[in-house]
DNA sequence: AACACAACGCAACAGAGTTGCATTTAAATT
DNA sequence: AATTTAAATGCAACTCTGTTGCGTTGTGTT
């Protein structure tokens, strides 16, 4: 596993406090975070739109993804391996609490065809039920 | 394919001018429509809370199934066939313009396992990148 | 040490979606 | 056709995620 501060030199971004912060919580986790979560998680002092940028930047760089759920929340996770053509994420989304599981299993995908003109980045999974703690209540 | 108010009567929906308005609009469409997209193409008078309603009711009723595009915004589209286990829905996001296409290809999708507790009702492929007017002006 | 530009903090804003409650209406009942 | 009732609607006020502009701070480089 890579370093965090090995990971921002890569993709040359500046190595700040809340970087690090952000992306060593991220790469702890398994299930995708959302900006809430992270304001909570954090311990480092920071402004709301500073972590929607660094969000934001992540993601350009391809360091995180984003996976909206189904409240129109923008989950984050870590993306340890490159997306090819070959294989995609899958992500267990809950209907009831929103939260956005990354699945270990990954989906070899046949080739995928798109209308004329349209050019294709990437391919997720989504599976969407009720996670065990909202199955349960129900 | 079915008359709109023949769906409403077989979900025990009411019959009103608003629903007949927004599902003959959605079942003519071949892209997943946002509630200001609908509040946009429809003619009839209506607030918009009850726009947000309907579309509520017609998700829970299996009528309309819900895309989150990449900017959080809910995009509804006509759920023609019911979704079985056998087969999923595949649509093509616009990363820059957030528009859900709905692709024609299903895709038959070997058995997807799912953590303990955890109940799988349905399964999503979205593919994402450019439309052909988005990668046109990039 | 000095510089340039990226990253940050603050304030104000935009827009999707929600909640509560009073009013109206579809459709079942008489 | 009139009555009735629960569902559907309209309105007002609100919450919360995410954005924009701009002046200030800090990182990394020369």
């Amino acid at each position: 596993m890579k370093g965090v501060e090995e990971i921002l030199q890569q993709h040359s971004l500046k190595n700040t406090k809340l970087r690090k912060a952000v992306l060593s919580v991220l790469m702890r986790s398994d299930k995708g975070l959302s900006h809430q979560d992270l304001s909570r998680s954090l311990e480092v002092d920071f402004d709301r739109v500073t972590l929607f940028r660094t969000l934001h930047v992540f993601e350009e760089s391809g360091i995180l993804h984003k996976i909206m759920d189904p409240h129109g929340i923008a989950k984050y996770a870590y993306t340890a391996k490159p997306v090819t053509g070959k294989h995609c994420h899958a992500h267990f989304i809950c209907l009831e609490c929103g939260q956005v599981f990354c699945l270990d299993e990954e989906f070899p995908l046949e080739e995928v065809k798109v209308p004329k003109g349209f050019s294709k980045k990437t391919i997720d999974v989504q599976i969407k039920g009720y996670c065990n703690k909202c199955a349960a209540q129900s």
